[in-house]
RNA sequence: CGGGGAGUGGCGCAGUUUGGUAGCGCACCGCGUUUGGGACGCGGGGGUCGCAGGUUCAAAUCCUGUCUCCCCGACCA
């Protein structure tokens, strides 16, 4: 992409009413637009960093089976009140509106009890499970506050994975692949390190549910961790017992805040009896589909990367997910170095390698290193009448302090170009 | 939902106390100089001062109502 004709800009100030760092260098960067409080528009190098965060998790789902589907925004009233969820005094997040005839409607926070009906059209035999669906939907919640930029909006996206299994062992073996499936996620976007399996308060059907939590200050939660186990304990379930249970010992844990970016959790045959999802067992006996139910908030993750990545002078993507690999900065309008960026650009590009391409002329040297440190591009190649005569380009990963001058060959190599 | 704060060109702000020609910086447009870490000069365009009503010769400024946003808290299957 070059960058003139990018119709985003960055900007030296934020709105004065955010005040959460994700949201002020998204913002600054140009990544996203706010459009009223927890509400942000996508824009093209968000939506970038968005859709590729959304690949590693589909990667990962589909590896575990999983098919993706997309559901429906609007949802019947009907279906909730079979699990006594539509009263908005048992769930406060609703927003609910009528078709002209006056049926009414809402607007999908969670997606289980229309997944579980309509998986009921697709599920009568032993034969027909285990099922793994997963989506990506925009979820819409009626927050009594929305805050810390796009960690905690009204409308975000959500990846939603549902497994319906035979049994409980089959369900545990699911459960347990997710799992696995989503560490490998947080561990891709580069998160790994700080996020942590979580013991949370579990509902009806279970003792426990599993949170995946990063550390980090910008987060709500609560959690203590222990480094040696690998795991932690939410602030809601953190008793003695739990502890001794756990066999974790309250002095080596240590307190921390931290966002959920995930929860998985399992219903047992509770929900389905609920809806009415039953299936025949190879000996002709009709049980309830035991189900699961596994979310990654897309959009969460999205603030948490932007807030554990940055530095003073803004963004530092993990390349997992940067919008693009290289920011190519031409210094001087020369024709031989507008030749050479052209060149380099077309060269990357055509190699697969995403570049954004400064080709700004009345831009000065430093607005450009700027703007590419505060949109966070992994690597910088700069190219200049100097580099030119050195047969050089000047190469400098966003992470590191300082820049080195390196031959075409060593270039290639260190932005991964495949020979050919 | 409780407490606190704020709405003035696209963004950041001043002006409101004491009513009297709407201003500054960034961004934008034009010209010139500049050109490796957010350049400078000169000229220019853009604002129903959140909205509605009221007081007044006169309202960004005073009064009443209302909407929105932010922060802290509560809430977050």
């Amino acid at each position: 992409m070059r960058l003139t004709e990018l119709f985003t800009k960055t900007s030296k100030t934020v709105p004065a009413d955010e005040t959460s760092k994700n949201a002020q260098l998204l913002i600054r960067a140009g990544y996203v637009h706010k459009e009223m409080a927890g509400v942000y528009a996508y824009l093209p190098l968000g939506l970038k960093v968005l859709e590729n965060i959304k690949q590693i998790v589909r990667e990962e789902m589909n590896t575990v089976g999983g098919q993706e589907i997309i559901m429906t925004s609007l949802q019947r009233k009907e279906l909730w009140e079979r699990t006594d969820r539509w009263d908005d005094k048992k769930v406060d997040v609703w927003f609910k509106s009528e078709l002209q005839n006056g049926t009414p409607v809402g607007f999908g926070w969670s997606h289980e009890e229309p997944i579980t009906d309509m998986m009921k059209n697709y599920i009568s035999s032993y034969r027909d499970l285990p099922v793994r669906v997963y989506q990506f939907q925009t979820k819409l919640r009626n927050e009594l506050r929305a805050k810390s930029g796009i960690m905690r909006g009204r409308e975000f996206v959500m990846k939603d994975l549902y497994s319906y299994s035979r049994t409980e062992e089959e369900h545990q073996k699911i459960y347990d692949a997710v799992t696995e499936a989503y560490l490998k996620v947080f561990e891709r976007v580069g998160l790994g390190d700080v996020t942590y399996v979580t013991f949370a308060s579990g509902g009806a059907f279970t003792q426990f549910s599993h949170e995946f939590q990063t550390v980090t200050d910008a987060g709500e939660d609560i959690i203590y961790v222990s480094k040696e186990k690998n795991l932690a304990v939410n602030d809601e379930v953190y008793t003695d017992e739990v502890l001794r249970q756990l066999g974790l010992e309250k002095d080596k844990l240590e307190k921390v805040k931290a966002a959920e970016v995930g929860n998985i959790f399992s219903f047992g045959g509770a929900k389905s009896e609920q809806l009415g999802l039953y299936f025949a067992d190879e000996d002709g006996t009709e049980k309830p589909v035991v189900l699961g139910s596994y979310g990654i908030g897309i959009t969460r993750l999205m603030g948490v990367i932007a807030e554990h990545f940055s530095d003073e002078k803004g963004l530092v993507w993990p390349e997992s997910v940067a919008p693009a690999k290289v920011y190519l900065i031409r210094l001087g309008d020369d024709n031989h170095v507008v030749k050479a960026a052209d060149d380099l650009y077309s060269q990357l590009t055509s190699a697969g390698v995403e570049v954004l391409y400064d080709d700004r002329d009345d831009v000065r040297a430093g607005a450009k290193f700027a703007d590419a440190d505060l949109m966070g591009i992994p690597y910088r190649v700069v190219i200049s009448n100097k580099t030119i005569a050195d047969q050089t380009y000047e190469l400098k990963a966003r992470n590191k302090d300082t820049a080195q001058l390196v031959g075409e060959q060593e270039l290639h190599r260190k932005l991964g170009l495949t020979k050919r």
